[in-house]
DNA sequence: TGTACATCAGTGAACGCGCGTTCACTGATGTAC
DNA sequence: TGTACATCAGTGAACGCGCGTTCACTGATGTAC
């Protein structure tokens, strides 16, 4: 016996939420059907329910698992450690790195940002409200992180928020360009540069802004 | 006779396009089939030839029409005729009637914005593209505003597409926001303001950008 | 103005197909003794 | 260790249904003379 019954389950479940990644590279989630993932996994339409009762659900555990990677994302932007950012260093560092990280992770993990962009739009109902809650909590952790800036003592805690939410809002938006460019390098490395003179444009108001009490 | 043949045709070729919008406003066009259209409408499937060839032709209608009220909506915001626009005047004032503008014209004109934020992402593509394109036109022309703003006279033309895409894509967010809690007003003026917040943040910045050559 | 013919939006039957879901089943894996 | 039984991932037939598309059609509107 090479593997148990447990991890074949697992395998399978593995490559029902792969099958279903990569179906949903062209349409929506709520375009897909559980016989194509069946399909496209090689097993019969009933044995999807073995391991999820919908599609519904099967997006769920879609979300939970994109955003595992995109929280990784996140502490690689915390940690500061993209390619120009240790030389650099300062706000100008922050930018450059964290719009390369994005970049990097966009095209390692391109299958599970294709999917929350879309599905974040168009998914069943509890898929969107996952999602948006998903990026709600990012927005709150950037905002904490935003207040430990040099510049953001006097801050209220709602402007922290709204900067956070504009800064996430923007580098969702690059992303979702980046999917729609991806195979044109030239073109993508614009779109990292715009992303990055907007971020240090959004900066630059910030240091110059003062929160009312 | 009180209609003619070209009237009729007119008119149902209305009501599809109206029951489209309707029947997308809980799902995406991919997972919309021309029989629900049809029995929406009370034709019968095949006199749905008669108007459109697919349901991918009646998308790109209804980007066509949607992008017409949108357009209505940004030549609001050039006239600057939102409420409070007249009297404040300034960066404020057009700040302060742009997001009421918007939010106005999100409420008037609900289905058409649902629409393009869903099929934006979900739709087939050649309607993510016709929107992608019209996009980039406003875009282009809220550059061309941007440049007639006292301020922006050193600036290069990269540097004011930049800033209309950041513009353009936080307002963008904000109408997607403003749909996700339509019915609760209390969430709903608070999204607007924080829109005009994070509008004056980068307006902020953009006062105290420099191009570089 | 009246008549004969053309146009064409909408009808209704029919088709083959993929859909989600049911059900009874198989046989390898796991467990109790 | 060997045996008898339980579990359960995956099978395969079957169902009723909505799908897009075909085709020949109807009958009111429009046009030519």
């Amino acid at each position: 016996m090479t593997e148990t019954r447990v991890e074949r389950k697992e395998r399978t479940r593995r490559a029902i939420l792969d099958a279903a990644l990569h179906l949903c590279e062209d349409s929506s989630l709520v375009a897909l059907s559980l016989r194509q993932v069946a399909k496209e996994v090689g097993i019969v339409p009933t044995a999807y329910y073995r391991h999820f009762e919908s599609i519904e659900a099967l997006g769920l555990a879609l979300v939970d698992e994109s955003f595992v990677s995109l929280r990784a994302m996140l502490r690689d932007v915390r940690r500061g450690d993209g390619a120009t950012g240790g030389a650099a260093g300062g706000y100008a560092g922050i930018v450059d790195s964290s719009v390369s990280i994005l970049v990097e992770h966009v095209h390692q993990q391109r299958q599970h940002f294709r999917f929350i962009a879309r599905e974040r739009a168009a998914g069943p109902l509890s898929v969107r409200e996952a999602i948006r809650h998903e990026i709600e909590l990012c927005e709150r952790e950037l905002a904490t992180d935003l207040a430990r800036l040099p510049g953001t003592e006097e801050w209220s805690g709602d402007d922290l928020r709204v900067l956070s939410n504009l800064i996430v809002t923007a580098m969702v938006a690059t992303a979702e360009s980046i999917l729609a460019v991806s195979g044109r390098p030239d073109v993508e490395k614009q779109l990292a540069e715009n992303a990055r003179t907007q971020l240090r444009m959004v900066l630059v108001g910030a240091l110059h802004w003062r929160s009312k009490p």
